[in-house]
RNA sequence: CGCGGGGUGGAGCACCUGUGGUAGCUCGUCGGGCUCAUAACCCGAAGGUCGUUAGUUCAAAUCUAACCCCCGCAACCA
């Protein structure tokens, strides 16, 4: 019986365009949704974008716009990321939705049925340019610091989810689950936090302002954003709870892992509802220099410096290579050509081109790999790269690929079957060995690479998508096609 | 101040976080091999006291402590 394997990415908030930590967080759940797909489970993979909160709708009047037509554009340059990254996602969902408003206003009277939720005030420091409250922590001058201006002390009515009751609770799950939080810096790092700081209930919405969802009963007020954003990952599979419910990893950057893995199961488990496996928190991309990405200091790079301008593949080869997995890397546009130019043209493509070329000039179109002859063991390297995948080590997963890449062409070095006699055994059986390595490796790439992985099984003249029980079949035959460079080498200047 | 991450041959990074045991990868430099292939592939060499200091240990880049330096935790922002 297949495994169902639930991943979801955070939703993003569509008050700009989609940068490089969208794009990277991405592609990171669909190497993921992809890897899981290929070994035989049932794969939900889904993404999307929270549409509420004040920040929006001020985005919008500055842009001069009615609210909905601004997010429904700003939405629709997300959505087009997903197409221009190839993602293999199984659902975009809005919070805008209804969908989502129903679920939304259904776990929130599930709370509030069982008295988590209740009425109540809320008093701090307020901003009115940000509509939002500060904490003494983040404000202790009594100023906004995103504006400077005085802070106002205001009383508010509004709801509140009693989080603080789950204080103790949560600890424990974290604690006692390692893997609940992932990477292990992660892990320690948010239980830190729980020790350290006292857990208050949270205040769960805003004064309705006709924009966000409609608090059940209570029209005055609208649910607070990052309560319903949470509740995206539950909503989109509602209707096949069964099936998909929990979600078995929530792929997220640092800046979010408190709500996801405190808060989030908080509400989880107030409601009733079964918590996620797993909380994957990625690194983040930083500019040329090691620096965060930002505007003012212009380090940034732009999804779209590089989608169209070089291979898709290469892309997610590059992020997924050479950022390890859980750490922050440095986006240097001249190293990802770099690797495009050895290791995936050197290494890979040129080994695919001598040995399909030999195999072709040597004995013809037709080959056949049989078990008892093969000199590497595929279903080992599977496991490793599983291993891998486990631990959410996809940078490992590359490397073992890669390993097995520059053993084939050390193979072919040592044998040097171009020396050997035509129709003979030895060289029979040395190219079908080369050809199998090249075809086991195509078939684990899959998920790193989807489209050079196709090509190099069309020119093997296999199936497009297979799963890893062909490693260690019987017999694989091969109908060679003649290969075009799978990785034309790119020229590039510093500053073009 | 506090919290978190990092400091490894010329550059960029693994390992450390899965088990402490001759320091590994890619690029660059130098020399060699091969000629099937996308001027590609393979081998070898030079180059490091693994931020500093102290400790634990038969043995430490790896564990412990202190310290120094860089980055993130406010804004565009995952």
């Amino acid at each position: 019986m297949p495994r169902k394997f639930y991943i979801t990415t955070a939703i993003d908030y569509p008050n700009g365009s989609p940068h490089m930590g969208h794009a990277y967080e991405k592609l990171i759940s669909d190497c993921y949704a992809r890897w899981y797909r290929f070994r035989g489970d049932q794969v939900h993979f889904l993404t999307g974008t929270d549409e509420n909160g004040q920040k929006l709708v001020r985005a919008a009047e500055e842009a001069g716009e009615p609210t909905k037509d601004f997010v429904d554009l700003q939405v629709d340059k997300f959505r087009k990321l997903c197409a221009d990254l190839g993602l293999s996602h199984s659902d975009f969902i809005r919070t805008t939705e209804a969908r989502h408003k129903e679920a939304a206003q259904e776990l929130w009277e599930r709370l509030q049925k069982k008295s988590k939720i209740y009425f109540g005030q809320y008093e701090g420091q307020y901003c009115l340019s940000c509509e939002a409250f500060y904490t003494e922590l983040q404000a202790a001058d009594g100023k906004c610091p995103a504006h400077g201006s005085p802070l106002e002390r205001v009383k508010e009515d509004g709801y509140f989810f009693k989080l603080s009751e789950y204080a103790e609770w949560i600890e424990a799950h974290i604690r006692d689950n390692e893997n609940f939080v992932w990477p292990k810096a992660a892990h320690s790092e948010i239980l830190n936090r729980i020790r350290s700081e006292k857990i208050r209930d949270l205040s769960v919405s805003r004064p309705n302002h006709s924009w966000g969802i409609p608090v059940p009963g209570d029209e005055k007020h609208v649910m607070y954003t990052w309560f319903d954003a949470l509740i995206n990952y539950w909503s989109a599979v509602r209707n096949s709870e069964e099936k998909w419910w929990p979600a078995s990893v929530h792929v997220i950057g640092k800046d979010i892992v408190w709500f996801h893995a405190v808060i989030w199961p908080c509400l989880l488990k107030a409601a009733d509802l079964e918590l996620p496996e797993q909380v994957f928190v990625h690194g983040m991309v930083l500019g040329q220099d090691g620096r965060k990405m930002s505007k003012t200091l212009g380090n940034g790079v732009d999804p779209y410096q590089i989608i169209g301008q070089f291979p898709l593949d290469s892309f997610r080869y590059y992020l997924l290579r050479a950022i390890p997995s859980g750490g922050d890397g440095a986006f240097v546009i001249k190293d990802l050509v770099m690797r495009h130019n050895t290791e995936l043209a050197n290494d890979f493509g040129n080994l695919l081109s001598r040995v399909v070329k030999l195999a072709l000039k040597k004995g013809g179109e037709t080959w056949e790999s049989r078990r008892e002859d093969r000199s590497f063991d595929f279903p080992k390297l599977f496991e490793k790269l599983e291993g891998s995948m486990t631990r959410r080590e996809h940078h490992r997963a590359l490397e073992s690929l890669w390993l097995q890449i520059n053993q084939l062409n050390l193979y072919l070095n040592d044998q040097a079957p171009w020396k050997m006699e035509a129709g003979s055994e030895a060289l029979k059986s040395c190219l079908s060995n080369a050809l199998f390595g090249i075809f086991g490796t195509a078939v684990l790439a899959q998920a790193f690479l989807p489209e050079v992985s196709r090509k190099i099984l069309q020119t093997l003249g296999q199936p497009e998508v297979l799963g890893p029980e062909v490693l260690a079949a019987d017999s694989v035959s091969f109908r060679l096609q003649s290969p075009e460079p799978l990785f034309p080498k790119i020229e590039w200047k510093e500053e073009s």
